[in-house]
DNA sequence: TTTGATGCAAAATATTTGCAGGATA
DNA sequence: TATCCTGCAAATATTTTGCATCAAA
């Protein structure tokens, strides 16, 4: 229907897209560029900005913005949660599967036209919750 | 128990909140600052930055964080869901009560400390309901 | 008086875009 | 060969910060 133009596969979106593929991190962009640069050098962080943008386009990668920080992307394209760590900004899926019945609860009592919804839980990552606990011991704290 | 500093409560901080208090609407810390300016020309924006953060400390506003979106204050601090018209980016108070055990879900398929979530409805206002529908119709759209 | 707060401007962040040359289909 | 894409740099947009001065308490 829309046709639009023809997409070109150059080596730069080739490799972008690979690497993403590799990474379970949810990196930003320029997390990305720096990996995609150990395979091609000459490779500009707009470069990155504009595929990733593309293949957003095309469904081959999923941009992550969560609440007040970096963009972040994903080449799981699948409709999930994020789970984020307060503490050092690590951003996993949540193992939880999304809920649909959640746009219907809201449908009728709002006039808006409910089209969806985006869940992102906060706390803390296993490595980050070690380090709180063991600074707090350290300095006394007798918390449970 | 910290003591730190002794806030003050100077015209520019009233001023914020109290035209913040009369706003439903979720501004965004330039548009609080055109508001605000009527009554204090001089004001900057920075001064607005700064006393919004000073405010978010002391649990008089919230920040709202929405995804790839400007940030937005809210002088009513109570736990609630947002609800985002990607059209033209009114955000409103979701009509629904916040779902507590949602975090309980996720606690022991994860090694987070879950901590919270936060959620967001993206939908189309009324008014961009009626626009859309308006148009489409216009152009021989008959989709119901 | 003390020291937190302000106005101004510059800096910091993150992302987008104009342009001329290069590569892909 | 048409035009999509790239690298580079400048432009945006938003938020933060350094500094000299002002004003709450």
């Amino acid at each position: 229907m829309p046709g639009g133009k023809t997409l070109r596969m150059t080596k730069q979106r080739r490799t972008i897209l690979d690497e993403l593929r590799k990474l379970t991190t949810h990196p930003s962009a320029d997390e990305l560029h720096r990996k995609v640069r150990r395979r091609l050098p000459g490779i500009s962080l707009g470069t990155v900005y504009r595929n990733l943008e593309v293949l957003s386009g095309q469904g081959e990668v999923e941009k992550i913005e969560l609440a007040g920080a970096q963009r972040r992307y994903d080449a799981r394209t699948a409709p999930h949660y994020h789970l984020r760590c307060v503490a050092c900004g690590a951003v996993e899926d949540a193992p939880l599967e999304p809920i649909k019945s959640l746009d219907d609860r809201l449908r009728g009592r709002t006039d808006y036209e409910v089209l969806g919804h985006r869940v992102e839980f906060i706390g803390l990552c296993p490595r980050c919750r070690t380090r709180r606990r063991t600074r707090s011991l350290g300095r006394g704290d007798t918390r449970p």
